[in-house]
DNA sequence: AGTCAGCGCGCG
DNA sequence: AAAGCGCGCGCTGACT
């Protein structure tokens, strides 16, 4: 320790080396260990325990390195007993943290906290959840407190240390101001007539606007929300200017005709070249549901996302690890009811720095080629082909969704009357049932828990105890190291069916937890967020991954109310495959649905990519690999393969495809499929697979020795993976990075082509008048909703599109194997028909066969 | 009444 | 030697 210690006897009373409060003090060395520092410090520095020398030192550094001084810090943990194989507990955590750390605080009087880990969280700010709280400034205890990652998990993720720099960095210009960061603009509030016409007339010489929107209300349709105001960062003749439009907000001027106001701008905004914006899906869908049809030519979510997936994409963060500008806000929540002024002011701030962060962001895309090509040929051209598949929605039957609501509940019920014949009938408040075996009681009140099937300690109690069903298997270990909960998912209960094949309870079980996923998550759920044109709508996101796979859902604010408010996205790629559920997704009368999927796409990019021969000639051929491997792995002809051993092959291909050990096949086996493999059988399977492709064995050893290498792997098309785990010292980390490395560029590379094909596709109908729409993107599938009379044009266009990629001509990539692009159509997703390529090709000979008129109600 | 993590499971 | 990869969401039970 390089510091001078001060007056160490300024805390003696804070310390007690005979503490008893918790039970670490039987396993350390030393009880209640003293912080250290100068008494007179105004940084505290909070770690989970007494660091050892290697993280003091680790600390030490970082902090230098950030600018901190080391004299003016204190230096303390939340729990003062150190033991590496001992947990504390949340309790002793609370004990420890009330007893010493908040006295330190007290006594020390610190300007400056910096907490590291998920402890010095709840601790200090009494929050949990250290990824979404790390790296923020809040006031407590009359100081700033930032809270960080712990340097033991920075060193056992690498790749986490850039942004626990980053985090250190922020609590070093928090203690010594921001040097670098920009100069607030001069900002101009439109607020009177005559200041909208001048900016009217400014915005039609802009040559590009940084745009920004906060909205109230649940989403763009909400009849009572609406735009609270609009701002801008533009260019006009080479000079910057940020402005705001108080729109919908009561001391808005605006707030009787703000929609006329939109509309009063609308040409100007939309003539606008170069439009840009942060997460700019949302802001102009919002525009565009008031009828301003803004554009994103550039988003700053998208263009960070891409250049490094791993990084925190908010635009603050960005301004802070960019600008270096101080985090800037408010609290965005219920607009309607703060004052405006501020939110005038932050919604500018927004447009500014944002426009600066879009400056530092082209550059960089720019100075990587292979990434500029995939934004401006791919991201951005599939943003706005999913705001317009959004704002549209996907049809439901409404009809059909009724019924299948009513089944699905009543399912549910009767399933669950049956299975209370098996519940002991005795009064709740009776804490046993004369077998000794208690009826469970919950929580702290030791209230008695009520019947409830669902994976619940009640259940657990009735399955292992009441019904005495043997433990199969367990959940996670307690923090105090006892044993897990039994589990009661779906592959023990299979499992224990194996043991009593003719248990009822058994038989109930299998079907209900079915069923009681269909109410909560589907038909429920869809009946809540069907709009008037039948149609529900999710949000995508194209830098939800870090492969470059869409993710879709809601937006992040509507899933932070849980109950109420539950927000109107819903997850399209997770709709389950039982025709009970597709069957409710469909095109309006008139129209036909269609799914467009890429065949077994990740297998012939994996074979793509290796150059494995086998997999080449058997692709080249157009054979059925899961029957292939299942002949092998049965030694029968394949004409004799059934249907069952063929299912069995599959995952076999896809879990060795990436790295999948015969253990983990085993038990899949097993747990998905119910069958049984022995050891030797599953180690058979797993020498049968890279027999069969040795080409992939060479491309796995040459994923490892890349990723190894640089810390980094590429899709064909360039699309960068950064994996910094590989560097960590830890072999489970080290080792799922090179998973992750074989795996990336195979699920890039789907992702980003069926997202072209989205493109292209779309735009053909667009230039030829075909009413056809996207709907939905699943991965390698895409759905869309056609009208009847253009499905002869519009099917063959799919078709060739996805099968012929201009991949070569648009990113140097040559792939010479064939891609198949499966089409099936009909009036709903669930009962879809596949076609053969001559049905693709002359759909008109065969529109009767597939097409069924239907009259809207 | 709201928040949060863990679990389990839907999809590719 | 040996933990396929990538997501979102509902429910429970613990907490404030």
């Amino acid at each position: 320790m390089m510091i001078d210690e001060g007056n160490p006897d300024i805390f003696p009373i804070l310390y007690d080396q005979n503490c008893k409060l918790c039970k670490m003090h039987e396993f350390t060395d030393e009880v209640c260990e003293p912080g250290f520092g100068r008494n007179d410090a105004d940084i505290l520095i909070v770690s989970r325990m007494p660091n050892s020398p290697t993280y003091q030192e680790l600390i030490e550094q970082e902090l230098m390195a950030a600018g901190i001084e080391l004299e003016r810090c204190f230096f303390t943990a939340v729990v003062k007993c150190r033991s590496f194989d001992q947990d504390p507990g949340r309790k002793g955590i609370k004990t420890c943290a009330e007893n010493y750390l908040l006295r330190e605080i007290e006594a020390l009087k610190p300007k400056f906290i910096l907490g590291f880990g998920n402890e010095a969280l709840s601790a200090l700010t009494g929050h949990s959840g250290i990824m979404k709280w790390r790296g923020r400034v809040e006031e407590k205890y009359g100081a700033k407190v930032l809270i960080t990652v712990s340097p033991a998990s920075v060193t056992r993720n690498p790749g986490q240390k850039g942004a626990w720099q980053a985090d250190l960095q922020l609590f070093a210009s928090t203690i010594n101001g921001y040097t670098d960061g920009l100069q607030p603009p001069k900002i101009s509030i439109v607020n009177t007539k005559e200041k909208l016409i001048k900016l009217k007339q400014l915005l039609y010489k802009a040559e590009l606007i940084y745009y920004d929107i906060e909205t109230h209300g649940q989403d763009e349709w909400d009849a009572k929300g609406g735009i609270v105001s609009l701002a801008g960062t533009m260019v006009v003749n080479k000079s910057i200017k940020t402005w705001v439009i108080p729109l919908h907000h009561p001391e808005s001027p605006f707030r009787k005709d703000w929609q006329k106001v939109l509309l009063y701008l609308k040409p100007a905004l939309e003539g606008i070249p170069k439009q840009i914006a942060h997460n700019g899906k949302f802001d102009a869908k919002w525009m565009r549901a008031y009828g301003v049809m803004m554009k994103v030519t550039f988003d700053t979510l998208l263009a960070a996302h891409l250049l490094d997936e791993n990084r925190l994409k908010g635009l603050k963060p960005l301004g802070r690890m960019l600008l270096g500008v101080a985090p800037w806000g408010i609290d965005t929540k219920d607009l309607w009811n703060q004052p405006l002024r501020p939110i005038l002011n932050y919604n500018c701030l927004d447009t500014f720095y944002g426009y600066h962060i879009y400056l530092i962001l082209r550059e960089q895309l720019i100075a990587q080629p292979r990434l500029l090509r995939i934004f401006t040929l791919l991201t951005m051209p599939a943003n706005e082909k999913l705001i317009e598949a959004e704002m549209r929605g996907h049809w439901i039957d409404r009809e059909r969704l009724a019924t299948a609501t009513k089944i699905a509940f009543d399912m549910r019920d009767e399933i669950d009357r049956q299975l209370m014949e098996f519940v002991p009938d005795i009064p709740l408040t009776e804490g046993s049932m004369g077998t000794g075996v208690p009826w469970p009681k919950m929580g702290k009140k030791q209230k008695y828990a009520e019947v409830n099937f669902n994976a619940s300690n009640w259940m657990r109690w009735f399955m292992f105890d009441w019904l005495e069903f043997p433990v199969i298997e367990r959940g996670k270990k307690k923090e105090d190291g006892s044993l897990g909960d039994p589990s009661l998912a779906e592959a023990t209960m299979i499992q224990l069916k194996d043991l009593y094949p003719d248990h009822p309870v058994l038989k109930l079980l299998e079907e209900r937890s079915k069923w009681q996923k269909y109410c909560s998550t589907y038909v429920s759920r869809y009946s809540e967020i069907i709009d008037e044109n039948d149609r529900i709508h999710t949000v995508f996101k194209l830098a939800g991954t870090v492969t470059g796979r869409l993710s879709s859902g809601k937006e992040d604010e509507e899933k932070i109310s849980a109950r109420k408010d539950r927000g109107r996205g819903v997850n399209l790629q997770q709709v389950p495959r039982d025709p009970f559920i597709r069957g409710l997704f469909g095109a309006p009368p008139g129209w036909t649905f269609v799914e467009a999927d890429f065949g077994q796409i990740e297998f012939r990019i994996a074979v793509f990519i290796s150059r494995d021969a086998n997999g080449l000639r058997l692709i080249r051929s157009g054979v059925d690999v899961h029957l292939e491997m299942a002949a092998k792995m049965t030694g029968k002809p394949k004409s004799q393969i059934t249907p069952q051993e063929r299912k069995a092959a599959k995952p076999v291909n896809f879990g060795y495809l990436f790295g999948m050990w015969w253990k983990k096949f085993m038990k899949t086996a097993k747990e998905k499929y119910g069958i049984d493999f022995t050891e030797e059988a599953a180690q058979q399977s797993r020498r049968d697979f890279f027999d069969m492709y040795p080409g992939f064995v060479r491309w796995h050893n040459r994923q490892r020795r890349i990723v190894n290498e640089y810390g980094r792997v590429q899709s064909p098309i360039g699309r960068v993976r950064h994996l910094p785990d590989i560097f960590s010292a830890d072999k489970m980390v080290h080792d799922e990075a090179e998973r992750q490395a074989i795996n990336s560029p195979v699920q890039s590379f789907a992702s980003d082509m069926c997202a072209l094909s989205m493109i292209l596709i779309d735009n053909e109908f667009k230039r030829r008048g075909i009413q056809g729409h996207v709907l939905a993107l699943v991965h390698d599938a895409i759905n869309f909703e056609i009208k009847n009379e253009d499905l002869a044009r519009a099917l063959p266009i799919i078709k060739r599109i996805m099968e012929n990629l201009p991949l070569k001509k648009k990113f140097g990539v040559d792939l010479d194997i064939p891609i198949v692009a499966d089409i099936k159509v009909g009036s709903h997703w669930g009962d879809a028909k596949e076609l053969t390529d001559e049905q693709v090709y002359n759909f008109a000979k065969y529109y009767d066969e597939f097409v069924e008129e239907r009259i809207a109600a």
